[in-house]
DNA sequence: TTTCCTTCATGCATTTACGTATAGTTCTTG
DNA sequence: CAAGAACTATACGTAAATGCATGAAGGAAA
């Protein structure tokens, strides 16, 4: 009506980006850390500063105007450079006190991690571990993690990574199931069993196992699933055989090796950060402690 | 200190930006319509969320530390982003309710504007008008006016300028003022009268007077201001004359043109929009309607 | 069709953030 | 050297924004 044009609240911007991005306020909420009244409001009061409609209340679904999805072509821009604040300033702080976040597939996060945490936690108590579990990779660019865990070569610009001493993946199985198999003894036989796997990530399991005279093909797999803990855990009830690290099955007495003979799989190991956050001090301290674990 | 990462307040980061570029934290409080005591809360809050010290508090003045300077640096985008948003928002709005924002030398500000205004209110009484008098020219690509009227041919791209109608400008004098200096008859004699003039814009005028036949230098120019309407006060009060555009001085009785033989100098009149702007409604209205006037 | 789940809107109590007023400090000006 | 101006930091009362709880409405699945 009579507003005076003061600048707008940069704030309702980044409420507006977030719903655009997570889809529904209340997904924008939780990943704000508010609630999805407040957001709401937020986003209304925005319309009403600008004057415009940007949202179009279609039953429960927010869908954008014409004139919203223009505005949310600048609005990314300046998101993107938000995050660049935000990676700049995490990286020149020099405080040892602060959130570190880790990310990684989630068998590592609850097999692997556990003991390299506490030695972290111990060595610098005022460090807040922040683990993401997540079967997708998560975007180090946009800052959702500090670390992240990965076992194919980073390929973005930006990132440094560190290249780790490989770890061995086996095929395993319980001792029941292996004994109504037959006890494969050779690639072959192995090739006749059921396997779990991970969504997107047989094929070049396949590729592997096939030089070690394994014909695997996707016919057997009839089990997918993107949780690594999903499928281990199919393996350890003995619903089916799956490949693993070695260092995560050790830990599990119930399983063991379906096949001795075939040589073990190498599995790359590579730590990730960014450029920018390797100054920070906090950051390349957990980062040290990592790569000095896995090497 | 245990701070879960949630996203960073982006108007705690506006706050930053507003008072670095603003140079303290009392004039960021005005640009930005707030107190100081909050932009100070508000900058010392991002400074613990990030973790880093931005400023650096010496005495009364805030001074950027490394750290800060870095940050800044993308700061200015996130900026300039937030900034194309709120144009691309107004060039959107197709409301004919709320601001529109003239810019303009402080001589049309308060003598050619008001009837035109006038005129604007009553075609549009929802349109709130704001006038900046400014000497120095704001800049339309921040969006510190939707409109301005100029003199001379914008530059700078992603403006649209219309040219209207050229203005006729004379030099002024009092009667008796013109009686002491012996009724100059000629561009010679004019030459030997002092001038009130604009700190940045008697180097074209002198040159525009010499192609007349009115040697002018420096020298001419003991008194100088950047107020248009500081320097013409000299001339109504006979300290001095000056030039003016004619449709001011028509308006002021007690001078008249020093030396009537002397050809006028023809001012032009621009009126710069934003391409994007153009196409609001309301403020293609009061565009167009300056338009009409000046042509 | 019916049921259930998800999502957005609204009312109310509370906390947070803001503005006003004031004190303290520093740099400048006469 | 002294006085004033400008700026930042602090205290306190108030208003605004937030969160919780609830309701309504739409869509998906049985």
């Amino acid at each position: 009506m009579k507003e005076m044009p003061g600048p707008i609240d940069w704030n309702q911007m980044r409420a507006l980006l977030a719903t655009v991005e997570a889809g529904s306020l209340s997904a924008a909420a939780q990943r704000l850390g508010l609630t999805q009244p407040t957001l709401g409001r937020q986003v209304a009061a925005l319309e009403e500063d600008l004057g415009i409609a940007v949202f179009e209340r279609v039953g429960r679904r927010l869908i954008l105007t014409e004139a919203g999805q223009r505005l949310v072509a600048d609005l990314r821009e300046m998101g993107a450079a938000a995050d660049r604040v935000a990676m700049s300033a995490a990286a020149q702080s020099q405080s040892v006190e602060g959130v570190v976040r880790i990310t990684a597939a989630d068998i590592y996060a609850g097999h692997v991690l556990p003991p390299l945490l506490a030695k972290v936690r111990k060595a610098a108590p005022g460090i807040t571990l922040e683990v993401l579990a997540t079967g997708s990779i998560s975007d180090l660019l946009r800052r959702e993690a500090d670390i992240a865990i990965r076992h194919v070569r980073p390929d973005q610009d930006g990132l440094i990574a560190r290249r780790c001493r490989d770890t061995a993946a086996y095929v395993y199985g319980t001792p029941d199931l292996l004994d109504r198999l037959g006890r494969p003894s050779n690639g072959v036989e192995l090739a006749r069993c059921e396997m779990s796997g991970a969504i997107d990530g047989i094929e070049p399991f396949i590729a592997e196992m096939r030089q070690r005279g394994v014909p695997l093909s996707r016919a057997n797999f009839p089990l997918l699933t993107q949780s690594g803990m999903t499928g281990w855990e199919w393996v350890c009830r003995g619903i089916c055989v799956g490949p693993m690290v070695e260092a995560v099955a050790r830990q599990t007495p119930e399983v063991e090796i379906a096949v001795p003979a075939i040589d073990p799989i190498p599995v790359p190991v590579w730590l990730v950060t960014h450029r920018e956050l390797h100054t920070s001090r906090r950051i390349r301290l957990v980062f040290d402690m990592l790569v000095e674990h896995f090497s």
